[in-house]
DNA sequence: AATCAATTGTTACAACCACAACCAATATCA
DNA sequence: TGATATTGGTTGTGGTTGTAACAATTGATT
């Protein structure tokens, strides 16, 4: 439809076309029309400006921000439990974790059954935060969907779903 | 519709179920329906797959396939102008281009114009590999699509063209 | 019970990244 | 022209991340 290889900066003196040498064989490849570039750099807009709310509101990284949003969904977990709903590797959990319990955002409790886990909670202060974030992804996931368009928003949807069912989890 | 926050792994003990304190307010949120964490998610297990291959074929890393792709495409441009296309860092592009040539990919030709830039182009040697790791790249792409479906792949593109379009740039 | 393998979580180390400082060159403007 | 601001690109530094090694505990096998 659109062009969208367009530069709107203007600046440059001489707008390169896109016409090199190609060798032999079956030539370029449209960086900007290829999908995983198109998702990264989607993912990437987007998580930006949500990062930059909760870290305006709570001075959070985005690690500690999916610790604090999984035990807030789950209550209690382990730290491995975290890794597997969150997507984040092991050391990931382990700083992230570290760094509220500095907060007092997070309890340690040792389990009784396995004296290698510790069980995590959030404490009431921990929640409270949880509380004003969670109203402020549900009203920035809400704005996205009014940007982007009801019927846009499903669409892409429906490819994460795609994704999400056909390819495996990350690794 | 379907259920999604199931655990597959089936190891632990006791499943999580979800009924956490919840304070005064509105509740949790589920955090693998939250629309940025799909998004990053499912470009992440797309750019993984991805860069094993052009790891595996060539030793590159991100950047450095970034600055060849949009070397490639372009023919010659400035370190700036690479930046601009495939929104990436500058101090990121300045080593990748390092890194390209030392590995004789690319080559520097001071401007007459500007003696502050330098014109990057891809050598012979470089557009080789460009050449192949193109090939690769549509192979992958042609692959995903058809693991996704079409109709999955196309509802993502128009998901994707919309953040694009109602999204500024990244930064 | 004794040995060996697997799991949980932390830490040391190296690679990577963005921010800031910087130099060189150019543009702006009095 | 001369002073100042801006731009292109590189480098130093602090902070973040993943890999690997590790101690502690548990599970499996005999």
């Amino acid at each position: 439809m659109t062009d969208r290889v367009e530069d709107k900066a203007g600046s440059g003196a001489s707008e390169r076309q896109q016409e090199p040498s190609e060798g032999a064989a079956g030539g370029r490849l449209d960086l900007s029309a290829f999908l995983p570039y198109r998702l990264n750099q989607a993912a990437e807009r987007v998580s930006q400006r949500f990062a930059r709310l909760y870290r305006a509101e709570a001075g959070l990284t985005r690690p500690e921000w999916r610790v604090l949003a999984t035990l807030g969904q789950f209550g209690t977990m382990t730290a491995t439990e975290i890794g597997r709903h969150s997507a984040m590797h092991k050391t990931k959990v382990s700083r992230a974790v570290y760094s509220l319990e500095s907060r007092h955002w997070l309890t340690r409790t040792p389990s009784s059954a396995d004296r290698r886990v510790e069980m995590l909670a959030l404490s009431p202060k921990g929640r409270q935060n949880y509380n004003d974030l969670v109203t402020i992804a549900r009203d920035f996931e809400a704005a996205l969907v009014a940007t982007l368009g009801e019927e846009a928003a499903a669409r892409l949807r429906d490819g994460l779903t795609a994704i999400e069912d056909k390819l495996g989890p990350a690794r």
